[in-house]
RNA sequence: GAUUGCGUAGCUCAGUCGGUAGAGCAGCCGGCUUUUAACCGGCAGGUCCUGGGUUCGAGUCCCAGCGCAAUCACCA
């Protein structure tokens, strides 16, 4: 601890009567370039955390962050105290300081607080990462995410980002006259998705418990007793994989509307998804009309209408002939090798072939709705009263990421229960476990658009765990 | 779960053919009143991820384990 202010002294420094008059960007903005200051030029308290300092002799110089950004601080020794000269020389990188002074501007232009005076707020003890390299081993920044939010700049605006994607899909939901629902975490029956649950257990109950795979069962119930649209933002957990896109807790949108049908919902999450870019794209340089928004070495082009193409035009497209045709289906399934091809069902084969000859075909830069899928693969979708071999059932693909399905509701418990019976004899014991019948029937649609997706989207994050604040990791 | 890569100072990284553990920044001491990765002089700083093995000698080669990352599988 040696050179560092005592803790004792650290401790004196610290007033409970802090009023930080204006922040570090509000600062800033008072100082416009073009502008003057009028004398007295206007006092302002800033405080903040120190991330630059360079001490001249009779004059230190330090950078102040705070959640709006950075601006620096100059300490004369003619300007301040003695007392307060000597703490300006000690201070160390990390340490939050408070100042007041009069703003102006350095001989190189950069917007300054000339201080009177400056106090100590709270002592960094641990040497902090780089100042400039910032933090950037992976582990480090997801176990010590705080360290990681004030020392790489990007963080801190990634969380400000998803903050506001997600009060603006809240906001957008509401103005659409949905109602926001909160349902169990903990279910006795993991149902909604086919996805692995995990498993807890209620001690005075003796009751084994399920996390929840998806809200839909508990949604669904409440268009039964009478809430005619519904949404919930909140977590599912899911016993799977972990890797760029898939972390096994989650957050996703679900929004239940009774008597609609899924185009109606197709384009309110057009409207939502391009509305979230739309506020994204402000005050963004690098983002160009439409909007279009950098992820990764693609720039996603979010200007509605987005792209609308069927399932079956995909697929054909595609393997060069119709999905209809079994023959073919089997002989493309079996000569590239797909799973179990000789053993599984038409369109499980079906299936398997559009993520290998289908998906790729969408393009990354555009968001793209994916329609009429069969409905042998989708079991509680209600067929197309046109055509009953399809059914009312999209997903909408951006950057070749899947962000979210939507399907109108089966309501007819006798064609459900055969239709679920008959794909479970497709899949194998394990999984089928998991697929639990629903037992509530009501005409709705519903969607489910993944929020860390939008956000890994809109803010360019390659990784689900850039946009999650405590990401789950093994015990180190 | 499988495969591949990575793990060296607080941070970012070098470390050659197996031969005394290195740099920049951060830290400490000194100097400097307009710096922008400030600069100048000096000092200090190590469980080379862990445990075995080969060798006269291992950060380096071999085996096992742990963690992270990428890809695949599962899934959204």
């Amino acid at each position: 601890m040696e050179g560092l202010v005592p803790l004792a002294e650290a401790r004196a420094a610290f007033r409970e009567e802090l009023q930080v008059a204006a922040d570090a960007e509000a600062a800033k903005a008072k100082a416009d370039p073009a502008h003057v200051p009028a004398e007295p030029r206007p006092l302002r308290r800033v405080a903040g955390r120190i991330v630059q300092h360079r001490d001249l002799g009779k004059l230190v110089f330090v950078w102040l962050r705070d959640h709006t950004g950075d601006l620096q601080v100059s300490i004369s020794k003619a300007g301040v105290s003695a007392a307060d000269f000597e703490l300006a020389k000690a201070l160390d990188y990390g340490d939050i300081i408070s100042t007041e002074g009069p703003v102006g501007r350095t001989n190189k232009g950069e917007v300054c607080v000339w201080a009177k005076s400056l106090a100590l707020q709270c002592k960094s003890l641990a040497p902090p990462p780089g100042k400039w390299h910032g933090l950037e081993d992976a582990e480090t920044r997801y176990r010590r995410r705080y360290v990681d939010m004030w020392a790489t700049p990007r963080t801190m605006a990634t969380f400000q980002a998803r903050s506001r994607i997600v009060s603006l899909v809240r906001r957008f939901m509401e103005s659409r006259g949905f109602q926001e629902v909160e349902t169990p975490m903990m279910q006795p029956l993991a149902g909604g998705a086919a996805a692995r649950p995990f498993v807890t257990r209620h001690n005075a109950l003796d009751m084994e418990l399920f996390m929840r795979v998806a809200p839909e069962l508990y949604l669904k119930r409440l268009l039964v007793g009478g809430m005619p649209r519904v949404f919930e933002i909140n977590r599912n957990f899911r016993n799977e994989g972990v890797d760029r896109s898939h972390n096994p807790e989650f957050t996703a949108m679900e929004a239940y509307e009774a008597f609609g049908d899924c185009w109606t919902m197709l384009e309110l999450t057009e409207s939502l998804v391009h509305e979230a870019a739309v506020e994204m794209a402000k005050g963004r340089e690098d983002a160009g009309p439409g909007p279009a928004l950098p992820f990764g070495e693609l720039r996603v082009n979010y200007a509605k209408p987005f792209v609308r193409v069927t399932f079956g035009e995909l697929f054909e497209r595609g393997a060069g002939f119709s999905m209809f045709d079994e023959a073919k289906v089997r002989a493309e399934a079996l000569k590239r090798h797909v799973a179990d091809a000789a053993k599984l069902d038409h369109w499980l084969l079906v299936e398997a072939l559009f993520e290998i000859v289908g998906e790729p075909l969408i393009d990354p830069l555009r968001p793209t709705f994916v329609t009429d899928w069969p409905s042998a693969i989708s079991p509680l979708t209600r067929p197309r009263r046109d055509d009953p071999r399809l059914c009312e059932r999209w997903d909408i693909f951006i950057a070749g990421m899947e962000v979210g399905p939507a399907y109108t509701e089966l309501n007819d418990p006798d064609i459900q229960r055969e239709k679920f019976t008959q794909q479970l004899a497709g899949i194998d014991d394990e999984e089928s476990t998991f697929r639990t019948l629903d037992e509530d029937f009501l005409e709705s649609l519903k969607v489910g658009i993944g929020i860390d997706r939008l956000v890994m989207l809109l803010t360019d994050s390659p990784s689900i765990r850039d946009v999650i604040l405590f990401p789950l990791l093994k015990r180190s």
